[in-house]
DNA sequence: ATTCCTGCAAAGCGTTTGCAGTGGG
DNA sequence: CCCACTGCAAACGCTTTGCAGGAAT
């Protein structure tokens, strides 16, 4: 299992190799976001860094959770960008969506097991499921062989 | 499989039951709805219903469209409410999420069969992913026997 | 007659951006 | 010495809301 310590060289070597800027304010918010063990939101990140007089403004906690995701050390719980989207349920059975983060694409697929799975988990932890989502996102067939 | 025709049926009687007006504006938001077969955001509704001299405003639009989601008309492809959730990924192998409706609880579970589902769709459809998101809404054990 | 619904415009909230000054490479 | 980064405040995009008039029951 990798370290606190480790995550901190890690993130310094990437910004060195994208010849981005190692400032205290990056490592100030890269720390707090390793100190959390919760599913945080940015201005809870924000309200921290504001009461702590750790001297990050909102700008730069933004930007920098956004190169923090970009280099992969944190997770988005759902990322779908912008606004809401819907779909109605006529004649529609369950699916799930393979989304291209390149084109913004959505094809939707059945997969029978994840039903069973969703149930079987639920049942495990006392958990009364009403609805899921199930995305998995990356690039699609046409912008892979576009490039 | 259920008709256009059916679901305003079922839609006015679900208006009805709940004392609720059934008034022109629900239908032609209701319509527009169930017309389209893509994964629409709400003002690609708006923009469409005001070239459309539907009549009915914004704020209708997206009254209606909480309606039709409570109703269970519409799904949402991704339901974290307000601001997005990161979570860092220190010592974190992929999971899953079991998010509580009532109390907005997160719960995390491990489903090793997820990781294979995810590729085994990928290939079939060629597809690269990148990463997933795969949360279960529902009821926690603490809400459900709080009532 | 009552209550619910509507359109409008303003406000709300999370997030992004332009700018001028600052500091790391 | 550059160019990237920062803080600030204003702008942004999506969504919600208060209100006063209007329509459904």
């Amino acid at each position: 299992m990798v370290s606190d310590q480790k995550y901190e060289e890690i993130f310094i070597n990437k910004l060195k190799s994208k010849r981005l800027k190692v400032t205290e304010e990056r490592l100030k918010v890269l720390r707090e976001v390793f100190s959390r063990h919760d599913h945080f939101d940015v201005e809870t990140l924000v309200a921290k860094m504001l009461t702590n007089h750790s001297g990050v403004s909102r700008a730069t906690v933004y930007r920098t959770i956004d190169l923090l995701f970009e280099f992969g050390f944190i997770n988005k719980l759902a990322l779908i960008e912008g606004a809401d989207r819907y779909e109605h349920i006529m004649g529609h059975s369950s699916h799930e969506h393979l989304i291209c983060e390149n084109c913004g694409s959505i094809l939707e697929v059945r997969i029978p097991e994840v039903e069973k799975i969703q149930n079987d988990v639920a049942i495990q932890n006392y958990f009364t499921p009403t609805r899921r989502a199930f995305n998995i996102y990356g690039i699609c067939q046409k912008c892979r062989t576009k490039k």
